[in-house]
Formats: C-alpha cells, sequence, structure tokens
DNA sequence: TGATTATCGGATAGCGCTATCCTAATAAAT
DNA sequence: ATTTATTAGGATAGCGCTATCCGATAATCA
C-alpha cells in the first residue's frame, strides 16, 4: 500500500497519487473548501477512506494558523454544573472534530490569565468562557487573539458579545417571589463561594424583597469559602441562632441547601416548619434529601450545547443568528418550602 | 523589536538573531536538548525573554512527531473520584508544560476505542487510562502507538506495565473485616454501575465474607445502572426488606450510601440500630450524613499526582523505580457502622 | 605525538499540511 | 466576436520547529 517516508503515516499526497489529482485538490476536497468538481470529491474521499488517512492536526495547525480544539474555561469541575455543561459541550464539539480543553481556573482570575495564555499559545479554533468577570488583561488576550469567543451562564444585552445563559438575577427573583408568595417574610440570603453570578443571585433576592420592604442587611449572609456541604451547614447553625428568627433561607447553590438540610435533621430543626430552606441549580440529590430541597432548575446542558452551537457557527464564520441566548431556568417546588 | 514575518509571531529565528546564534542552537538550548555551553543558555534564554518567546507547539508536534500534551481517559466526570484525580494531574503536568486532553469514556469499551483513536491522531505524548478493562483493539492501539502509558486506580503484577492505584479487593476485605468486627454477620453487598473496580470489591467482600462461613449469594445486589443516590435509596428500600434481614449494607460507593442513609431517614429505619451503612471511596459530604458514613477513603489525588509523575518520566525517556505504585486505602469508621 | 574519541555549534532538509498566486477553460457581458 | 468575469485545478512556497548529518575544536589514549 503506498505509505510515505519513514514515518508510515497516510499523507494527502498518498491520497493525491491514489485518486490522480494534487495535493492541493485533496485538501480541497476533504475539507469542502472552494468548489472541487464532484465527480473528483468522490474520488479522494474514495481513496482517502481506502489508505485510511486521517489529516494530521499539528501539520494542519502549522499551515492554517489554527488548531481543531476548543478552550474552555470554567472556575471548577467539583461543580456538578459545570460538569454537566461540559458533557453537552463535548457531544456537540467532538462530531463536529472539535478537541475540547480544559482549562479550570478556580475562581481565579490570574489563574484564568495564565490559562489563557497558555491556550492561545495552541491556537485554539474557539474559546468558551464563564460569566464575564475577569481583569483587563485576559479580556486584551481575548481581543487580540482575534478567536471567536462564546460566554457562558449569563446574559448581556452587549451586542458585540455571544453568549448564552439565563438572567441569574430573574431567577433568584422568581424563587424569592416564591418564598414570598408561601408568606415567608423574613428570608435570609446564604452564599458561599461569593462569585458573580452567586452576587447576581444575591441582587435578584434584594430588590424583590426591598420591593416587599421586607430587605434587612442583618438577612445577607455571605461567606467567601468555597462551597460545600459542610460550609452549608455550619451557616445554617449561625443562620438559624439569629433573632430576631429567620423563617427562611435561599442557598446560593444545592450544595450549601443540602448542607443546611442535614444540619437541620441533626440539631432537630423542623424544616419548612421551623425554617424554610431553598437551594439554586437543582443538582442532583436536592429531590432525595429530607424534606426534598426546593431549587431553581438551570438548563446547563441546554447551555453547553447552544453555546457550542454557536460557537461551531463563529468558527466557520458564519454570523449566529442571536448573540444573546436565553435558557431559562424553572422554579423546583418541593417540600423544604 | 524584531518580528518575523506576517504573522507577527516570534520565532526561533529572531531569538537566534538577537542572541547571535543559530536557530537550531537557541532550540536547543530552550529544550535542554544535547550538551549547550552554559554561556550560550543564559544568552538564549536572555534574548527569549526580552522578546517574549514562546514555541509554536503546532511546529513542535510536526517537527518532533509528538504533541506536547498528555491523553486521559476517564469514565465520568460526575464522579467526584475522577475530579479529583484529574486535579491532581493537571496540578502536575502544567508545571511541566504538558496539556491535559481529556475524553470521557462513559463506562464504554466502544466509546473508549473510538476516543483513544482520535486523541492519537493528535500524538500525545503521553496517555493516562482508567484500569485494565478494555477490549483488544484499544489495547492493539495503546501498544502500536507507542506512546508511553500508566494506568489509573489499580495495581497489576506485571512488570510490563505501569500503574498506580490501590488494590480494591484488599480496601474491600478491610472494610469487610470491620463490619464483621463490630459483630455484623448479615452483610450485604450493594453495587451499581457494574465497572471491574466495582467488582473487584464485591470479590473482597465475597472472600472475607466466605472466610468467615459468612457468604450467600442472596446478600449480593447488583445493579447495572448508574450510581445515583437515587438509586442508592431504591436499592436500600429493597435490601431493608429481605428476609431473613440483613444488618450491615456494604455500598460499592459513597453516592449509593448517601442516598441508603436518605432513604433510611425517610422510611425511618434506625441506623446503625437497625441495620449499618458502609460506603466506599469516602466522597465530600459522607462526614456530613445523618449519622456520618463509615467508608474507605482512596486518596484519589494521591493517584493523579503520582501517576502523572510516572509518565512525566516515562515521556523523557527515563524508566520509573518501580511499574507499580500502590497509594494504600484507609478505613473511616463514623456512626453508621 | 599522532591517532582516536568525545563535545558542541551549524547547515540542511524536511515534518504534512494550507495560503496564495497563477493559469486554462468556460460563462457572461458588451 | 471581443472583452471581462467567473470557475476550478495546480505549482509554489512556506507555517515554525526539530532530526540528522557534518565538521571544527578539545580531550583522551597508546
Amino acid at each position: 500500500m503506498a505509505r510515505s517516508r519513514a514515518t508510515g503515516r497516510v499523507t494527502l499526497s498518498d491520497v493525491a497519487q491514489l485518486a490522480g489529482v494534487s495535493p492541493i485538490t485533496v485538501s480541497r476536497a476533504l475539507r469542502g473548501e472552494r468548489a472541487v468538481d464532484p465527480d473528483l470529491i468522490a474520488r479522494v474521499k474514495d481513496a482517502a477512506l481506502k489508505l485510511g488517512y486521517v489529516p494530521d492536526p499539528a501539520a494542519r495547525a502549522l499551515a492554517s494558523r489554527h488548531g481543531s480544539h476548543v478552550a474552555v474555561l470554567i472556575p471548577m469541575l467539583s461543580n456538578a454544573l459545570f460538569v454537566d455543561l461540559l458533557e453537552a459541550v463535548q457531544r456537540t464539539l467532538r462530531p463536529a472534530g472539535y478537541q475540547t480543553l480544559i482549562g479550570i481556573t478556580h475562581y481565579d482570575q490570574g489563574e484564568e490569565e495564565q490559562l489563557l495564555r497558555e491556550q492561545l499559545q495552541h491556537r485554539p479554533a474557539g474559546l468558551l468562557v464563564t460569566g464575564f468577570d475577569r481583569n483587563d488583561a485576559t479580556r486584551a488576550l481575548m481581543a487580540g487573539s482575534g478567536v471567536p469567543c462564546v460566554h457562558l451562564m449569563e446574559l448581556s444585552d452587549d451586542a458585540s458579545i455571544y453568549t448564552v445563559g439565563l438572567s441569574q438575577t430573574r431567577a433568584a427573583a422568581a424563587l424569592t417571589q416564591h418564598l414570598l408568595a408561601q408568606g415567608y417574610r423574613r428570608i435570609a440570603f446564604a452564599a458561599a463561594q461569593l462569585d458573580p453570578r452567586t452576587l447576581q443571585r444575591r441582587d435578584g433576592w434584594r430588590t424583590e424583597m426591598a420591593a416587599h420592604g421586607l430587605h434587612d442587611t442583618t438577612l445577607e449572609w455571605l461567606n467567601p469559602a468555597p462551597s460545600s456541604l459542610a460550609v452549608g451547614g455550619q451557616m445554617f447553625a449561625q443562620i438559624i441562632g439569629q433573632n430576631p428568627p429567620v423563617d427562611a433561607i435561599f442557598f446560593c447553590n444545592d450544595d450549601l441547601a443540602q448542607g443546611a438540610l442535614l444540619a437541620a435533621l441533626r440539631l432537630g430543626v423542623a424544616v419548612p416548619e421551623r425554617v424554610a430552606i431553598a437551594g439554586f441549580n437543582d443538582l442532583t440529590g436536592s429531590d432525595q434529601m429530607l424534606p426534598p430541597l426546593t431549587s431553581v432548575r438551570t438548563p446547563r446542558a441546554d447551555v453547553g450545547t447552544a453555546a457550542a452551537g454557536m460557537l461551531l457557527a463563529l468558527m466557520q464564520g458564519k454570523e449566529p443568528e442571536r448573540t444573546s441566548v436565553d435558557v431559562g431556568f424553572e422554579v423546583i417546588v418541593r417540600g423544604s418550602t
């Protein structure tokens, strides 16, 4: 079988020879670049198949000055939210021939900048980043690179920015409305891992509370520690001791709320009788809690799919229909409120 | 500032010119390849720094016939075990200049084969794969590629295989011994997501039970469904109804056990009085359960660190001291047993 | 001391592709 | 019929780096 040189690799030239055309024609036929005679395309594809030809990504990257992979920057993999999102991204990108390179920022802008710098050296074909909150150097790198980029999880009015997500503020407001409708009045907001989305939720809660004349800064519990069940339990123990007592707690994330529910069991605090508890993101297991946890379902798989789809369009030089896609949210009412 | 051509990229030649040497010397000085005069190395590094030179991975990959990234194949990202492992791998590999490309097999051998095929086209410098259970085609691809490979999570006597992990069998036996020492006699083994490591744990439990004349096939509960809190709860409800009653349940993974503990609360079954519950892997949150969950701590971060270190040595052509590294395990006794 | 063997810098030649320019043939416009 | 535009294949020239071979100098040996 035709094989070139020492590497044993089947190259474009091998395919070209078998198909009786020039290498550049093979390249064009296989990539669908420029117009090529349908007959030739068929002949080329046939030859490629016969030889088991696979393009060399490194050579492609070098010649075309951009790789066949997409860099994804997310804060954490220990948050199930991002795992689900990533899964959906890969499911969309892989069939299109793009590898996914994951960078974990640990909610640290410096680390994000460093990661992006490294990633850009690899000349990714596209970029997926979480939210809008980053330092100027990172923003400059993104803009200067010319790599198409889609933002994840949030929304923006800025038409020059591509983004897929939901209004964290409105979602938090909706959950707060639910709590108010249930008759709760002293509704605390408890958050850890104070990332931008967490603070947007706080704003949603705060606005809603203020609109009902119920806002009170002593109801805000912000803890910079990373979010976890244990922290949720600790915060619950603190908040439940407050006087005048709260009658509901809105935790900014389900893991905190789950920890709080477990702490309530441990401490013998009746939920929702003594205090109602609600979470956010509807992570797996929230429906298994005792009582099952009221939460807000955020369609993160949809975010991944839509963002990857949008990026795919951008990488092919097309203009997506919308620059901002709202995937919405849904308040899931369960026994804890 | 010296810059070559249209791309605006700082190349090796630019650095060479500034340092007053040939490009190949710069290449060697920067990579530490071959012997280069220390003075020249200093001059070159200085020039590189001054120009802000960064090597082009694509060009490197093309010229050297292997990339600067490591492919990692793991079954699932929704299992916190692999998230922790991955985190440790990246922490070791990134400073050494290697990117990590993650492939998720979903416990599917066909998918693993497909992923590996794609990954190998990118000519990774190294390979990290989970366990030993894979089809012949995948094995052949791995062997034929000549890419250094380290196996994760299990142990092997085969000196031709590099692996970092622990004896799942012995760990399960140790946990079973703990339960036996506590006086439990009818100890059920409950598993979902029947991957090889799950079955090795089953074997450890089974051997230990048989050694005490307590084994009974009706004590084995195997569920092929993916592991989750909900499935754990369902299995618990089933098992607790068994007659003669079991007095302890060994769940093959903490998420199942956590689901069981929640189900026990829901059903009003006293743990550990009516039935003891133990898990495996000591995932986050297990210490927060009610009662706190007895489990086996598997040092997965150590697995990641050691495996990445071993791979680093292999990629540099060195021979690691040991082909098999045992990171051990620890039975964590808590209130549930 | 002459022959042999390391040591270290450089010239050369690609790695396998694609961007770019060129040309011949065909179609459209005057 | 002539000019102009369009289409589609090919030749050429790199992309930015490293493998490989060479040769000059320094070190080692008989």
